[in-house]
DNA sequence: AAGCCCCAG
DNA sequence: CATTCTGGGGCTT
């Protein structure tokens, strides 16, 4: 037996929540005539998903247009090759999501991960709660584990219904969930009650969760390259994949990997939930049957760029590389490989809004990068065989509007440029000579109903300006307005690090896009520190960072 | 940092 | 088997 399986611990509540059939459900509200039909959304040849009308006949996910029409004559077809509809739609979901939860994790457009652990542990402070499950449940609850997972467990069922519900009043989608002590049996005892319910699993009843997959290819996290290998050791049951010896494994797998993948066999999974923020890249891409001309390719690129552009737009941030992707086929081996170039691009393209964007001549510029990237991949004076292209841009900056305000902020209302005394900055601070001045022109009628005891600091004013920023419209904010969304990686995800150079009771005060900002700032100039070594400034220009470093 | 591969829905 | 249209992450160079 794994010697793991003995130390699991349980402390974790973890809700998984998945839309139910998430394309038919968004193109049903676009027209509700296909509520009473089969119907299946499509993408080129495929029906990429269908509603539970259509699934009676037995259509699945990916099938062949021409075999889904003989299944069922009626079919009706929708295209989903566009899909932003479902990409806005999705993000309202984690949005109302994170209602319960800082962490929040995104899997594809219709999954969440959401940690609990917080809202949980406050239902339980009320000790009128009565404590009790709901919906469905997963195995044997005869010899239910005593660590006090059970009624945590009870307690985030209630709190599923809760989030399901909301996500059905507000945004008319219907939704299932699993809930239980890690994100791999949250997941899988998820799909164990569909449509439109939910299902809670006891970690006394992970083994027999995990044997019911039958097969290792079904669990989470092992995909066709790893199952392939487990193969050529004769693994293919979940038991064989407990009972192989680790050294067995260790063949094929570095020793992490190869523990990794034993664990899950047993429904052990460490794995955190990772706070999901903004998107790292934002592509497009177009299969199509089969291009052999250069012509024909600047076309192509020409409709994603603009289509790509308006993507752009929307989330905000300025690009800093764009990648092309390429398919080509190979009429000998009739095999097909992706190949890929990126570039860096001219930040100044994107620097003043809309219209610098959609801009014919800036969208020429990219043209003319994208072309030549393509004649890295493909030798345009032979023949050649295209048959997909993609689009994408990968680094982000956020716009420097935010910055440049916040920066002008603090050197119109704030004496000293750089905040020296940390400490007098906190609102709960309660010396008197700590309070900053308060310019009227911050006075505001509803001043008594924001906090019990409103101290005009210079920490507050800083809050408030961004909170005003947060009310404006502008062309540069990002559509989901309210998801709280990160671009940066942090050592620990459940708090955004804080640069050493701050001090950190402050950087906990601030709004988290600002500890967000702060934090890359920082990576920045360390990065800057390791490339050019001592002679380096620590910190230079007119940065936000600049404001917050302890002297 | 670039490009490939693997994972997911 | 992959097929669509994405997006994240890890490995190698």
């Amino acid at each position: 037996m794994n010697p793991d399986y003995y130390k699991d611990e349980h402390y974790r509540t973890i809700i998984h929540v998945d839309l139910d059939c998430f394309y038919a459900q968004v193109e049903v509200m676009k027209n509700p005539e296909l509520k009473n039909v089969p119907f299946g959304v499509q993408q080129k040849n495929i029906v990429v998903t269908s509603n539970y009308l259509a699934r009676e006949f037995g259509i699945r996910k990916c099938m062949l247009l021409s075999d889904a029409k003989q299944m069922c004559p009626n079919l009706v077809l929708v295209n989903g090759e566009d899909l932003n509809d479902y990409r806005s739609m999705s993000y309202k979901v984690t949005s109302l999501l994170q209602k319960y939860s800082n962490s929040v994790e995104r899997l594809g457009l219709d999954e969440n991960f959401i940690d609990v652990a917080n809202l949980v542990d406050e239902k339980l402070q009320d000790n009128t709660f009565q404590v009790h499950s709901v919906g469905n449940i997963f195995g044997n609850i005869e010899t239910l584990c005593q660590c006090g997972c059970e009624v945590r467990l009870k307690v985030a069922s209630l709190i599923a219904e809760e989030m399901r519900k909301l996500i059905y009043e507000e945004l008319g989608l219907t939704s299932c969930a699993g809930i239980a002590h890690n994100k791999l049996l949250a997941k899988i005892v998820c799909s164990k009650h569909k449509p439109n319910q939910q299902t809670v699993i006891f970690p006394n009843s992970a083994l027999e969760l995990m044997l019911s997959l039958n097969s290792v290819e079904n669990i989470p996290g092992i995909g066709k390259a790893t199952s392939e290998a487990l193969r050529t050791i004769n693994i293919r049951t979940i038991q064989d994949l407990q009972n192989i010896a680790i050294s067995e494994l260790n063949k094929l797998f570095d020793s992490e990997k190869a523990k990794f993948l034993q664990n899950l066999s047993y429904g052990i999974d460490k794995s955190l939930v990772k706070r999901s923020g903004k998107p790292l890249s934002i592509g497009l891409e177009d299969s199509c049957k089969l291009i052999s001309a250069e012509k024909e390719v600047k076309e192509k690129l020409t409709e994603l760029l603009k289509r790509l552009l308006i993507l752009v737009e929307a989330d905000g941030r300025i690009p800093k590389t764009i990648k092309l992707t390429v398919r080509k086929f190979d009429k000998l081996t009739k095999t097909s490989r992706r190949e890929t170039r990126q570039s860096n691009i001219n930040p100044h393209l994107f620097t003043s809004g809309k219209v610098a964007l959609m801009n014919s001549g800036n969208v020429d510029k990219i043209l003319i990068t994208l072309m030549g990237l393509f004649r890295k991949i493909v030798q345009v004076r032979r023949p050649f065989h295209i048959t997909l292209l993609g689009l994408s841009f990968n680094k982000f900056n956020e716009r420097p509007d935010i910055r440049r305000s916040l920066a002008l902020f603090l050197r119109k209302d704030l004496e000293v440029q750089s905040i020296t005394s940390i400490e007098n900055l906190n609102s709960n601070d309660s010396s008197p000579e700590s309070a900053a001045p308060s310019p009227s022109s911050y006075r505001e009628s509803s001043d008594q109903e924001c906090e019990p005891t409103p101290k005009r600091t210079k920490l507050n004013m800083f809050k408030r300006n961004l909170m005003e920023y947060d009310k404006c419209e502008s062309p540069c904010k990002l559509r989901v307005q309210d998801l709280q969304l990160n671009s940066e990686k942090h050592d620990n995800n459940q708090n955004i690090s804080c640069p050493p150079s701050v001090d950190e009771s402050v950087f906990k005060e601030l709004p988290l896009d600002v500890q967000h900002e702060l934090w890359s700032e920082y990576k920045r100039t360390r990065n800057e520190l390791v490339n050019f070594g001592n002679r380096a400034k620590r910190v230079k220009g007119n940065t936000l960072l600049n404001y917050f470093v302890k002297k």
